[in-house]
DNA sequence: GTCTATAGCTAGATAGAC
DNA sequence: GTCTATCTAGCTATAGAC
């Protein structure tokens, strides 16, 4: 049995690459307000600052965006698009390969994608929880579990390789509930206390990702 | 070499078990600020909504606590103080094993400490690196340094663990700080997808805990 | 020890100039 | 498209009654 079930095999899927083009004015935004989200929080930051950290005022941001919350969701948005686009990329280039080999691509992929985008990242693991418990309008309530969704998407995804390999013998006879999760508590904890170094190089990245899934996969006990 | 040179290795510390003994009335205002912050987020808890949960207003809030941040210390304080609690226990109940087995017992006192607290645990993740960017009186800024230097201290333990563990062979030979980091976040993860369970008892936590623990020591993959 | 009332401030959102 | 000015709501913290 293959994971044809699951939607990334239908990658690429276009309007994933024309979600993620924004106009530039718009990304200057998203980038200044998801750093400020990561170190302030949602709540404590203003606008203003947000407008401060591209060198403008609240008018030029709300012409962008209808609003604070707004503006979250589409950082939200952009962090899921982005990871969805690395791992059904990542998922292409395995197609044939074991299940244990696709799960480490896709874990690859995810550890890479919250260390390449990790203000995005940070502010989704850190914001979105405490979004959901907002006074919503309908629309932006909806927005946000289409989003949920997403990111459900791609958990159940991980899940369905770590099956896949409990039946094939490629992967540990262990509860497999607990350790999907164990492995995307791990993959998504980078975000805890990974901090990007200036002139890192996205191979320099790959490489951290790679030794981490390593890590999660084969433990820290010699074998 | 044993790791006599950290703290933890002097405990019972009187002083822990003391400050852990509250007035009921300042525990009730901890447990259900900790609720708060958890569910809605620092900035957007009002004392108000931490006064309605323990079915009272304002002034019986703000006469056990100077302020916001006050309360948001205490709730910090405690969660390191139960985990330090907690990780005391552990290692005086396996003081002659090995390096390895100090590194488990270390590391399921912490995951088990993360869901029986989860609450505290869950308030300190998301909430101490904002709170750290804010305008804080001297005071304030000494206090949270004091207990950020607590949470530094328990990941050195484990880095000790570690460190010990590789140069007696019962820990493999990978880059001894991203073990550290990798394993620090899979048990801090927990947080992320872990909620309690009505009815779940201790010693239920306690094996998922092992079970957490046990993924991250040995992997996913088979042996 | 807990209450109510209120002072004082901050910040989201909008209107209208340029 | 971006600016400034402003309206308005909601919140922290305090004062003073009981």
């Amino acid at each position: 049995m293959t994971v044809q079930a699951t939607p990334y095999v239908a990658y690429p899927r276009p309007d994933v690459a024309e979600k993620l083009r924004l106009p530039p004015g718009r990304l200057r935004i998203l980038d200044a307000a998801a750093e400020a989200f990561m170190e302030r929080g949602y709540d404590s930051t203003s606008i203003d600052e947000i407008a401060d950290r591209i060198g403008a005022t609240k008018g030029a941001v709300y012409y962008n965006y209808r609003s604070k919350l707004d503006i979250f969701l589409a950082v939200y948005e952009r962090g899921m698009l982005l990871l969805e686009e690395r791992t059904a990329d990542a998922l292409q280039k395995c197609a044939d390969a074991t299940s244990a080999e696709r799960l480490r691509a896709v874990s690859v992929a995810h550890a890479d994608n919250i260390m390449s985008n990790y203000t995005y990242h940070v502010v989704i693991q850190s914001g979105v929880e405490q979004r959901r418990q907002m006074a919503l309008k309908d629309a932006d309530r909806t927005r946000l579990s289409e989003l949920d969704q997403m990111r459900t998407h791609h958990e159940s995804l991980i899940q369905a390789f770590i099956d896949e390999g409990q039946r094939d013998g490629s992967i540990r006879d262990m509860p497999a509930r607990l350790a999907t999760r164990t492995l995307i508590g791990g993959i998504v904890g980078i975000a805890i206390w990974y901090r990007p170094r200036t002139g890192q190089t996205q191979d320099e990245r790959l490489d951290m990702a790679g030794e981490v899934v390593e890590l999660l996969l084969t433990g820290l006990l010699p074998r």
